[in-house]
DNA sequence: ATGAAAGCGCTAACAC
DNA sequence: GTGTTAGCGCTTTCAT
């Protein structure tokens, strides 16, 4: 239970200086090799390694620490993103920390408040809708921060990470529609999120290019969640004319649809964004819009280190491409 | 971009020392109600945040750092048991540095390294097998370690939070036995690995148990990743006397088992560890040992600040427990 | 109730 | 090539 040993126990075992020992921990130059290696063996007899608490307190010397905030950690998503960002950070020589916001200003307010105590040296957040206002540049004090997922309040003040969202529902879409679908329904979840926002706009797009009327009947907003989603899967069911097609905007309400299809021994043509592994082994034939979370991570990860190392240029929208996968391929 | 605040700062502008500004951040008693409120006017004014760097530079201060090694944080396992680490974390004001080993010991002894640099005030590890090579006593130095999902090196010298892997291989195959199937095989991964290991007795205990010999034949080692686990089961139905029954001692296995069976259009008794969403959905039916992963996260953040607050006692093993779901409820 | 001064472990100037 | 010194932002004696 010794303290651990500093650089002045270092210095005094290999019979140098503090400074020397300084040089050689850095890898400077300006050593002599006898030197050197004599006080890496002092080093290493003492199994000693250097404080990065007290390294980065010097002014200009960044924390070697960088901070993700995801709304829950424990949705698959984000913690590929987290480990994209993990892997990139490694290669740069940081740490990363995490904490989720469980999508409420509040908490985020309160993580980023406590990630910047703890001198960060810059920040990927997958923002609430009111992350702006923690975002402010007094706040920040020039430590950058790249959006992931959904881009932060106005548009150009951050970079941000996010999906081809409208290009890959209208595609998605699209699909149903050439295969002769007319009634094609829609469920998403909360409507004030950017990403559901998106994938509606691209599903209306979708059907306007075909000619076809939005049926405002046929389009459920405000489900989230897989049980909401069950319960307007089962609405649609319930209807006169049933849609022949139904597109969802995201994973948990896809899997919502697959309960209540499978409840009442249904099937229907199926659109969701974000994969699936077994759908392939599903009763109801999904097309499929997928993308790579782990690649997200590691761009928004670039893109901070490149502001980290002062990097310039204006804030950029970087888009990741998605994939349409069709059910005849998975099945 | 000006440089953020320091107590100095706040300390001129509230006309008080620098000691009085500490005092009101640390929340001491002994300081004015005037003096106090000026103080806190300027603190506000300026934004001030106290730098945790500094402050846990004196010694004594611990960090308030704990970090968390697994083998990829991507694997929604881990992260559910990372969410339930930041949620204790977070009441215990602690922030949560997050890395991967890859299972590989060089990542995991790099990346405990980098924690301890960091002076972390504990660690939640994942171990790889020779974990307890780099988690010794002179390494460590008093830092606490609680081991999630496997115990470290010999039993007794670490705090660990498994689960309860037999009685779940256990209960998952007597049921398969009860519903009167005397073929059981099993698919595992990597022999290696604790959890298999442990599942892999569960499931020879209830055979015996049951009065039945375990047939060589029947059980397969060595397949991980859903690829090699499809494989398997084909071996399985190539046989000339099939098994009516298969237990899997985890969800990759299960999801290449299911593959197989898709493939080939069959279905069989199957039984697995891991929760599965979409098991009521599958044609196959499905006996499913379940837990909760985030709680185990919770179970081991907990038991690690009782140790970062030197709260003592003998090294414990904390089982957590699991349940079986029968397939009659699922379907 | 408040303040002055020392020092945590390290790096950056600036000698020598 | 090596050492001395100052100081990062904070907390902790010890005075007052």
């Amino acid at each position: 239970m010794s303290s651990r040993p500093t650089m002045h126990d270092v210095a005094r075992l290999a019979g140098v200086s503090i400074k020397t020992v300084s040089r050689v921990v850095n890898q400077e130059p300006r050593v002599d090799p006898d030197t050197r290696s004599r006080v890496q063996e002092a080093i290493d007899e003492l199994g000693f390694r250097r404080n990065e608490q007290a390294r980065s307190l010097r002014p200009g010397q960044s924390t070697a620490l960088i901070g993700l905030v995801t709304g829950d950690l424990s949705n698959p998503f984000y913690s590929s993103i987290a480990r994209g960002i993990e892997e990139v950070a490694h290669e740069h020589g940081h740490l990363l920390l995490t904490a989720s916001s469980e999508e409420q200003p509040g908490r985020e307010r309160q993580v980023i408040g406590a990630f910047l105590q703890h001198n960060v040296a810059g920040l990927v957040v997958v923002p609430t809708p009111q992350a702006h206002l923690q975002l402010t540049p007094e706040a920040l004090r020039g430590i950058p921060v790249v959006a992931v997922d959904r881009p932060i309040g106005p548009t150009g003040t951050f970079d941000s990470v996010v999906l081809n969202n409208r290009v890959g529902a209208h595609a998605a879409v699209t699909h149903l529609l050439r295969d002769g679908h007319t009634r094609v329904a829609m469920i998403d979840g909360d409507p004030a999120v950017y990403t559901g926002r998106e994938r509606t706009a691209g599903y209306l797009e979708a059907l306007a290019e075909a000619g076809l009327a939005s049926d405002p009947a046929l389009i459920l907003q405000g489900y989230h969640g897989d049980r909401q989603a069950e319960a307007a899967m089962h609405l649609l069911l319930d209807m006169a004319t049933r849609p022949t097609a139904v597109f969802v905007t995201n994973n948990r309400i896809a899997l919502g649809a697959l309960k209540a299809l499978h409840a009442r021994r249904r099937s229907l043509a199926l659109a969701s964004f974000d994969d699936f592994e077994l759908a392939g082994i599903l009763p109801t034939p999904m097309t499929l819009v997928s993308y790579d979370a782990v690649e997200m991570g590691r761009q928004a990860a670039r893109r901070l280190f490149g502001r980290i190392e002062r990097r310039g240029g204006a804030p950029a929208d970087i888009i990741i491409p998605v994939k349409l996968h069709l059910p005849e391929e998975t099945n």
